[in-house]
Order: structure tokens, then sequence, then C-alpha cells
DNA sequence: CATGAATGAGTTTTCATTCAT
DNA sequence: CATGAATGAAAACTCATTCAT
């Protein structure tokens, strides 16, 4: 009866599920991740029923249980498509470049990190709000998530900071954990708690922050407060 | 036949709730609110069933239907609960006392503030998380929660640290927003996210996190970028 | 707390059992039958709630079970006290005098009989209505219910109004399981079925009623059709 | 595993309603509505329940609930289909013919007319009944169904009965109602409340019924008290 | 006695999953 | 393959009945 969702505004989230998976799935089936994801990420997995999912898709309910086993399975593809294509690929998209170019200050360099970011997770906010609303209750996932974020290199962006005289020599590892729990404070208020508080004014907050952060970071390693 | 549930190592949020509830409701009600809150909190409130409540708190199915007409309503009870004795309580316990003492620096007043939220967050994680983890999908709530966080007299406290001169007079209202949504970074990553990973040094994470935030500020204010 | 439902503008059926029950009951009790009548006739049996009761009676629900064994002995208590007390002496009410009053035609004694059987009715509708419309249900009360039924001495009735000349000698008695059919018609529709349709006109329509129906008898007998 | 029930003496309403609805429901679906008629006829809609539906028509619980978002939604269907296609229809059925044929006398007409309709009423009781039974539960029910009542032509009819001579041209609408009344009696007393009392000896019941209500017209327009 | 909280068996309703078409 | 009716197990909810206070 109805036809497999045409998302015409379709978001960079879709648009890369939809690459990856267009070999290897119908458009059926492509619809129902896609209907899943949204559904999942709005009102949390067990709130949303699979009649719900088929709806959306405009497929039917047996064409769902056709390429999952239960609805669990189909949860897990999702949230390991997710992790993979989606959240991950999004923390280091296009650093190699970034790390590549001059950057006059860290200010400057963490600018424009920032605000490739903030793109980055506004686009991807629907799957991304679904994984980390959905980890808290899953620890076996929680556990695979954390093992995965450490093997980010981080200290390798760092030594290129440092290479690039921009951030001091001395400054500690300990401060990374505070920065990146800063960060993730500062884009989850804004985009996945109260989202609807902070529709305008990204790109002062994130001067702000920047400001903050920088300061914070030098000040520190100023003070010699290192480890 | 089965006792309410009797639990001897009590959280502060439960024993606030007891002492809260104990007029109004009898035992067995009071039990149903605590499981609740325990569940709901553990696997969200879709995914909790009112007989795993019932089971929990030793109770029949029917006694929580007698108080409540709808698990929704046994819900949205728990949440005002929640968010008017004990999160918003905690936010500012005893505040009033820490303005009236003396500190020698921002640094020093920032460390006690911090292990004092640290330390009430602990105690009532497992409200908290309830709280914030169901507010995504609930607007209305939001917010009211929203309203009710706008109310805090945050510009107070910021001229009480000016009145003692640990903070500089040009600081910008705008980093109380960025302050903020670091503070809930870090709660929420240490305590709601990933518990198992900072099992432990919260002290020491609470020293850098105080260093990078006070020199962020000084930092700032004293580069002028003040608005 | 509330207290036992003080019925002001009292129908005759509320005094009547008032009467009856006095002495054997106490205040709560007879509200708890009253408030019975009134749901049961109401709603249906099945449809009404013990708590309802309780609450319309100003009673807790355990004075009811304090009384009666259950929900189905309650009703049973109901219906034989309805039947006994208000359906039947109804039908009877006052017939002795008006068999003794001289009445110069059929229709005159129809009209008056008419009348006060219509009056009766509408005094005791919400008894009347529980009986009639709880009787299909009930094989076992049906089959009491028309053994009670046929013990109405209509004969003699039928005798005296031969004696007094109103009726002619030959008129047969079939007609009179016709007559209270039609009599039966006339009430139910008018006060059960569909009161709001029927709101005013009562005299007028039993007007139109005995006339039909006298003729229809007189025409019947003068034709010979009696058996 | 269960077949949906075979009714092998199906009645004619049962008739009716399988051969509106086969075009849209499946076989399932309509035993579910069969059954519900039975049931909800024969105890009333509160004494009924889904279980007791679902295992008398052969299906599984969830089937009613697929159809029907409630039991409410289910009776609500059902009321309005045996109205329709039921209770209506069997009023009219057939008029039309009968007053094209000529009869040599009102009382041949009636006679005729009463028996079709008998025979009718006796093949459609159950849902009927079920009609009659709960309209008094339910004011908005009873409102629609009266005014569906005055969209009868009785005019017409009587108009018609006139032309043909069997009505005399001065008899009032008023015994309209009267006749309606003790025809609606009896078909209640005879076919719904008492039906075992009245087993056999129809075809004379009707007869006395006749000859009463005719003379009873005919008695009543000679006297001249037709408004 | 009266009360109303508590019970638990039963009813309505939901929903993931199956399967005949 | 796709469909959606059908299923049945489990969830939410109701309510007559019990019983401690």
């Amino acid at each position: 009866m109805q036809q497999a969702k045409a998302v015409s505004p379709k978001y960079q989230w879709q648009i890369r599920l939809t690459a990856i998976l267009r070999d290897s799935l119908t458009d059926k089936q492509i619809a129902i991740l896609i209907a899943s994801v949204e559904l999942f990420s709005a009102k949390g997995f067990a709130a949303v029923t699979t009649k719900e999912i088929a709806r959306r898709a405009g497929v039917s309910e047996g064409s769902i249980f056709k390429q999952y086993a239960s609805k669990e399975e189909l949860f897990a593809v999702i949230m390991d498509l997710i992790s993979e294509n989606i959240f991950f690929p999004m923390l280091g998209h296009g650093l190699a470049e970034l790390f590549d170019k001059p950057f006059a200050s860290l200010e400057e360099f963490f600018q424009v990190l920032l605000q490739n970011r903030a793109e980055l997770f506004q686009e991807n906010v629907v799957p991304i709000r679904l994984l980390l609303q959905e980890l808290p209750h899953r620890p076996e996932m929680r556990v695979a998530f954390l093992a995965r974020l450490k093997q980010i290199p981080l200290l390798d962006a760092l030594a290129s900071l440092r290479a690039q005289k921009l951030l001091p020599d001395c400054s500690p590892l300990e401060n990374l954990h505070i920065l990146m729990a800063c960060l993730a404070g500062f884009f989850l208020t804004r985009f996945i708690m109260f989202p609807e508080y902070f529709a305008d004014g990204l790109e002062q907050d994130i001067d702000h922050f920047v400001k903050f952060t920088v300061s914070g970071l030098n000040g520190w390693t100023k003070g010699g407060t290192a480890i």
C-alpha cells in the first residue's frame, strides 16, 4: 500500500547509512533501519513498537522480522551501525586535514575544531542521542564503547599540537580528561538535553567555550600544576 | 506474605523521601515509590513492569493502582518528587553556609563546593539519573525543569563571590553557562554515563577540574574578553 | 469522613424500604441498600462496583461485606426486597377500595385504575426498572417471578367487575393476557425505555389508552368472539 | 488451532450480518461479531468477558483487539450494526408488498402484518434483545434510536390504509402511539421477558391481539373521540 | 463495629512474533 | 519475497473480598 518512506531533507547520517547499506539491503530494509533509529532516538528502545517502525518505514511488520530475528537484534544491529559508522567517524572526521593546516594559536585551532564537531553533531544528533541514551542501560555495550573510545589516538593529536607549538610541552595528560568531559557537557546540554533552550547563539557560545578552555589549559600549565 | 522491602543501607534520597512521605503514605506505598525510582532509573520507564515494581517493593500489583491510576501517573508523581525534593535541593544544599565562610581563593571555594556537590550527587545518583534520562523524552517536563532551573539565584552567588574579591568584577555572565555545562559534563560522564570507568580518583579529578575551571575563568577575564 | 447519604426528596420506594428495614438494619445498612438499588437500576448489576456503592451510601466498602457475603448476595436480597415490598404491592395497592367504589362505567374505572398505577409506577420506577431489566438474565428469578405473578387474583377482579355490570358476562379470559401485555407496553415504553420522550402528556395518554382498551374489550365481546 | 465457529442452524440475523460483512471482514472477524452479539444479548455487555467472546468465536483474544480498540468500541459497532441492519429493516420489512395487496378488512391486514413481524422478531430476538436491553443504560444511543424511530413513515402507512377504506378517515393519530405501545408490550413480554412462559400458542395470541386492537381502533373512532 | 489499605484472581489491552496467502 | 491477520504470552489495570487496626 504505502511506499517506503521517501525522506527528502536527508540528514548526513541518513545519507551515510544509505550509502553503506545500499549494496547489502533493499530500500525497504534501509527504510526500516532509518525509521528505527529515528523512533528509538525519540522515545527510547522500549517505548517503540515494531508496528510503529513498520508504519514509519512504509513496510509491513513482517518485513522487519524477515531480516531480524527479533526487535532486540534489530536494535543491536543499529547500535553497532551507529557506533561504527556515525559516532566514531564523527569524532575523528577531517582531523587529518585539520592537523595539517597551520594555525596561529591554540584558540584558532579549537575554534575551527569545535565548529566542525558542532556541525557534525547537529547533523547526526538523532543517532548519537540514541547511542548515548541507551548506553547507560547496557553494561556490555558500555564496556565495548569505552574500549573503542580509548583507541582514539589522542596522544598523537597532543603531540601534533605540541609540535606546532600551540600547546606547551609541559601540559599534562590529565587535562585531556577534563577537557573531554567539558566538551561532552557542552554538546550534551546543548544538543541532547535542552535543544529548545539553546536554539541559537551557537557560534558565540563556541567562542566563549574556546576562550574558557584555552585559558583554562594555559593557566593550568603556566601555573606549573602539571604532573 | 512478603514484607515491604527493608532497605538496610539507605541512601540519602531514600531517607529523604521516606521522611517527606511518612505522614501521607503507608510504608508499603513508600516502598512502591522507592522501588519504582530504583527500577525506572536502572532500566528506563518503559522497560519496567508494574509486576517488577510490586515484587521489589514487596507488595501486590493492586497496591500500586490503588494509589496511582496508571503507571504514567506513578511516574509523573515520582518525577515531581525527585525534582522538588532531591535534585533542586541538592543543587542549592548548604550554599548559604558556604557563602558565609571566608575563602582564601576562588580555587579553595570551588574545591569545597565541588566536593560537596559530588558527594550529594553520588548519594542521589539513582533519582538524578532517572530525572535526567527521562527528561529528553518529555518536552513538557523539560520545559518545567528549565523554568525551575532559571529560578536559581546564580547572580546572587556571583555577586557574593565578587564581594569577597574571589572573582574579578569584570567577569562576564556568559562564562556561567559555560561553567555549568562543564560541570554537567563532569558529573554526567563520571556518575551517570561511565560510572565503572571512573570508579576511583574522584578527589584528584575534582582537583584537576577546579584548577582547569579557575584558570579558565581567570584567563578569560584577564584577557578582557568580558562583555 | 462522609455521612450516610441523607436523601431529602425521598421517593415512595425509599420511604417504604426504610420503614420496613428500620428495625433490623442500621442507617448505614439501609443506605447501602438504597444506593445499591439506585446504581443497579441505572447501570445494571455487572456494571456497578462495590466501591461505587460504598461511596454513594457514604460508608466504607467493608461495611457492605459485613452484612452480605458477596455482591451477589446483596443483589439477591435487593431483588427479593423489591419484588416483595415494592413491585407486587404496587400492582395490588388500594385495589380493595377501588373495587368497593361504584363506577358508572368500565371506562371510568379504568381511568382511575390506570392513573393510580401510573403514579405508583413513577414513584417506584427505580426499583421496578432494576427488577425488570435483571429478570431476563436470571432464569430462576424469572420462574419465581412468574409464579408470583400468577397468584394475583385477577379472576376475582374480573368477577367483581362483572358483578358491577361493568363488564359483560361473556368476556373471555384471553383478553386479560392481551390487556396486561398492552399495559406493560404502555408503562415500559413510557417510564423505562424512553422516559425523556414521554416527559409530559401522561394524563391525555392515559385517556387515550383507556378509550382504546375499553372499546377493544367491548368490541371484542360484542362481536361474540369470546371463547 | 481451533476453527472459527461453524454455526449450522443459522438464524436470519446471522445470515444477514455475514452477508453484509463478508467483503470487509475476515471469517474470524465475523465470528467475533456474532459471538459478541449472542453473549452480550444473553448476559448483558458488562457481564461478558473478551475471553469468553474469543472462546465462543474460536479465535484468540488478540484478534478482537486487532480490529477494535476496546471492548466498548466493539460494542458500539455492534449496536450500530444491529440497529441499522437488523432492527429497523425488520420493522419495515416487506411492508411495500403488504400495502399493495388488497385486504378484505383491517383485521385481515393486521393479522398478516403481525404474523410477519412475529416471525421476523423471533428470527432476530437475539440482537433485538441486546439492542433493547442496553438502550436504557445509554442516553446518547437512546436519543439516536428515537430519532431514527421517528423517521419511519407511519403517516404514509395510515394514508394507505385509509385509501383502501380499511381505516375510517377520522381515526386519530394518537391511537398510533397507543397501538405501538401495545405492540411493543406484546412482543417484549412474549419474546424477551418471559419467553418460556409463552412457549406456544403464538398464532392464537396474535388472533386475540388483532381482534382486541381492531375493535379498539374501531370503537374509538366510532365514538367520535378523534381529535 | 467501622474502616480503608492490601490482596490476588481475573479482565482488558498490548505487542513481538508467526505464518498462511 | 511481502503482507497483515492471527496468535499468545505478558503487560496494565480492575475489583470483589479480606483483614489488621
